[in-house]
DNA sequence: CTGGAGGATCTTTTT
DNA sequence: GATCCTCCAG
């Protein structure tokens, strides 16, 4: 038991263990919720280094998130005494950056490439389309880029793409690419797209990379895509010491075109794979760990685990609560946070974990109406804020005079007098001469004989040459003050009365202390696009609001898990498009969500939420019954425990007034009535209180006389 | 030709 | 509720 061995090594299972010092060959290591996974990762590495098996930069680690590495690299340093300069620790996409920076001139790109996020793909999408004169409503733009995006995951060019069904897609996919090339600027797809490239056009250059790589490891193995599928198998052909650590129930990334079956089919790709399983769960109670357990249970085409647990204690079961409204739902959390932290339990260990985005909002309403302090992880990230991104489209024109998208989005902003009328004859003439946007533009205004804008557009260029001059004798931070200075960027926003303009100020600040760190505009621009995040808060204890998806590789005390329902979670639009891997990958997602507990973990739903324009009624979603009643107590709305789960859920006929227009009612009242199990549920809006409801009776208040007895004949009717 | 006002449309998840 | 788009007045 007690062998004797480095520091690291010790408190280790013999899973663990096994797949530390597993270090020839091809290893999966299938590790399980709260299995120690970020343990086994960092000290496998730091044991490679401590063996003196490679040098750090010998080394290739990915992890999913820019953030991930970051904490890697701190662990690893921290274990081991010293820095680890040189490994190369980062995302796939930041990797081949790297790579790619290097060897720009054989893939066609110039070194100092741009990288273009999902705003600016858009934009140019929509500019191919006008040019082809293609309606944009028969053809949304979204729908076009997320078709080239999935090829681009599979790591398919233009000229490999089958045609066919998307015969359109695949036209505007070739003119993109062009477009692109034109601005020497890439997309998130491209950068592993164009690694795959230059290693199948230039063997020489993967052999040097196949040669350098002696220890290759893969974090979150199951959400990566083809193409970094076959990145993988390309560098790990010189050494075969690939590891790659991942959970099949954790795969929640195939709508961006990750590919569960890269971990199932691991030991088909990489002969002679060891597979290790890491099955004892240190994170979660029992009954959180049974609750977990039994969602995903229903899943077919699992690899398989059993988790279990040494926890004796059992703790709390789930707990499973109806709500009537989001308001509602939102106070019973507050309410639990509240009690929560009377008790003693810290903020910074509870989380409300949210299907989408934008239900984040009603529970920030409530914990300001509290004073409960909390944090939006993930939102908008800071570059995709427009004030950033037009500072940006600055200093990218500064550097890159031919970054046409850039150019078109600053052109007119602050207003300068330079319309669509002008932007679309500079489109024009770019596009008969064959040149950038920008150089079109000056030329333009050099030449044009008619058009007020002439005059603005002489000064803008004017002033860019003037500044970009100024990078020669000012530091870049000074230049970059000056340009938002002097192109009334800054002065726009300072005049500006609405209630965000004071926190775009602030973001621009913190824009300019950033670029601090940077010895060129360059280097800062790359790191904006790829690794730039919001997270500067203050470290303080407060509670986290996120999506599930940004929930990943996280773990609080207590989680919240709000919005249970049918119409929001499962997603409909998930569902709508692939069915029944739909449903499984939503499901992963509930799998995801309770597991991220330790102590506590509270499901909530409710019958009515705020969606789009105005209310829509849910039903809880199908997931609940599939928590295992072994682990969990359910509570309806009124309070009341289910001690069964019922065998289904109806959605019983929607009755709308509003259609049958009673004549007795000056305001429109909308009843909404729904059956769970063998009890109906009522439930009123748009007018007065909550109804009290107890068994098929039903007690309203309105003011108006009748009203009351008309609507409780109807539903006993019903 | 520009810029403001008003109308239509749509909202999953993210490196 | 917010953004994008279109239309119209100056």
């Amino acid at each position: 038991m007690s062998e004797a061995g480095p520091d690291y090594l010790s408190n280790l299972n013999e899973a663990q263990r096994a797949a530390i010092e597993a270090t020839e060959g091809p290893v999966l290591v299938l590790a399980g919720a709260g299995t120690g996974k970020t343990r086994v990762l960092t000290t496998r590495l730091v044991h490679i280094l401590n063996q003196n098996l490679a040098y750090p930069s010998q080394i290739l680690a990915v992890t999913f998130t820019n953030k991930a590495a970051q904490e890697m690299k701190e662990r690893i340093g921290h274990l081991l005494g010293r820095s680890i300069d040189g490994m190369w620790l980062g995302t796939f996409h930041s990797l081949c950056v790297r790579i790619l920076r290097s060897h720009a001139e054989w893939v066609g790109l110039q070194p100092n490439f741009t990288i273009l996020d999902t705003d600016d793909q858009l934009r140019l999408i929509k500019q191919i389309l006008k040019a082809e004169n293609i309606d944009d409503r028969q053809h949304p733009p979204r729908l076009i880029l997320s078709i080239i995006s999935r090829w681009k995951d599979r790591g398919l060019t233009f000229e490999q793409v089958k045609r066919g069904e998307h015969d359109l897609a695949g036209k505007i996919y070739e003119q993109y690419q062009g477009r692109l090339q034109v601005l020497n600027a890439v997309d998130f797809g491209d950068l592993l797209l164009l690694c795959l490239t230059l290693f199948k056009q230039k063997p020489d250059i993967l052999s040097s990379y196949q040669q350098k790589f002696r220890y290759l490891l893969v974090d979150e193995y199951q959400d990566t895509n083809v193409a970094q599928y076959l990145w993988l198998r390309l560098l790990a052909q010189g050494s075969d010491n690939l590891c790659c650590v991942g959970d099949d129930d954790q795969s929640i990334y195939g709508w961006r075109g990750a590919e569960v079956g890269n971990i199932l089919k691991f030991e088909k790709d990489f002969p002679g794979a060891t597979v290790i399983r890491l099955e004892q769960n240190y994170r979660s109670t029992s009954h959180i760990l049974g609750a977990a357990s039994g969602l995903i249970a229903h899943n077919q085409g699992r690899l398989g685990k059993t988790l279990w647990t040494d926890d004796k204690s059992e703790g709390e079961p789930v707990l499973i609560r109806g709500t009537w409204d989001s308001m509602d739902e939102a106070r019973f959390i507050g309410d639990e946070i509240e009690t929560l932290q009377r008790r003693g339990e810290s903020l910074g260990q509870m989380a409300v974990l949210v299907r989408a985005g934008f239900q984040t909002r009603e529970f920030e309403e409530r914990f300001l109406k509290l004073g409960i302090p909390y944090r939006v992880v993930g939102g908008p990230r800071f570059y995709e804020r427009m004030e950033i991104r037009d500072a940006l489209a600055y200093l990218r024109l500064l550097v890159q005079p031919d970054d046409g998208l850039a150019f078109e989005r600053i052109i007119n902003v602050p207003k300068r007098g330079i319309g669509n009328t002008t932007v679309q004859a500079i489109h024009i003439l770019a596009r008969e001469q064959g040149i950038s946007l920008s150089r079109a533009a000056r030329y333009y205004a050099e030449t044009a004989e008619k058009g007020a804008a002439r005059v603005p557009l002489r000064k803008f260029f004017l002033d860019m040459d003037r500044w970009r001059s100024l990078l020669d004798q000012e530091p870049h931070v000074e230049v970059a003050k000056i340009v938002l200075d002097e192109s009334g960027y800054t002065a726009m926003w300072r005049e500006d009365k609405s209630a965000d303009a004071p926190g775009r100020l602030e973001n621009l600040k913190e824009l300019v202390r950033a670029l601090q760190e940077f010895e060129y505009i360059q280097g800062f621009l790359e790191h904006v696009s790829l690794v730039m995040d919001n997270n500067q808060q203050a470290e303080r204890e407060v509670v986290s609001l996120m999506t599930l998806h940004s929930a990943k590789g996280l773990e609080f005390n207590v989680a919240f898990l709000a919005g249970w329902e049918e119409g929001l979670f499962p997603h409909p639009r998930a569902l709508q498009d692939s069915g029944d891997s739909a449903l499984e990958e939503e499901r992963r997602l509930g799998y995801v969500g309770i597991s991220r507990a330790r102590k506590k973990a509270v499901v909530t739903y409710c019958f009515q939420r705020r969606m789009h324009q105005g209310w829509q009624t849910a039903i809880p979603s199908r997931f609940i019954k599939e928590i295992p009643l072994a682990h969990s107590v359910h509570i309806n709305a009124n309070g009341g425990e289910v001690s069964a789960a019922p065998a289904s859920f109806h959605r019983a006929p929607v009755v709308d007034f509003r259609n049958s227009k009673p004549s007795f009612l000056d305001k429109t009242i909308t009843l909404h009535s729904f059956q769970i199990g063998d009890r109906v549920f009522h439930q009123k809006f748009g007018y007065g209180e909550v109804m009290e409801l107890e068994g098929d009776r039903l007690d309203i208040e309105f003011d108006e006389a009748g009203s009351k007895k008309i609507i409780a004949d109807f539903v006993s009717k019903a």
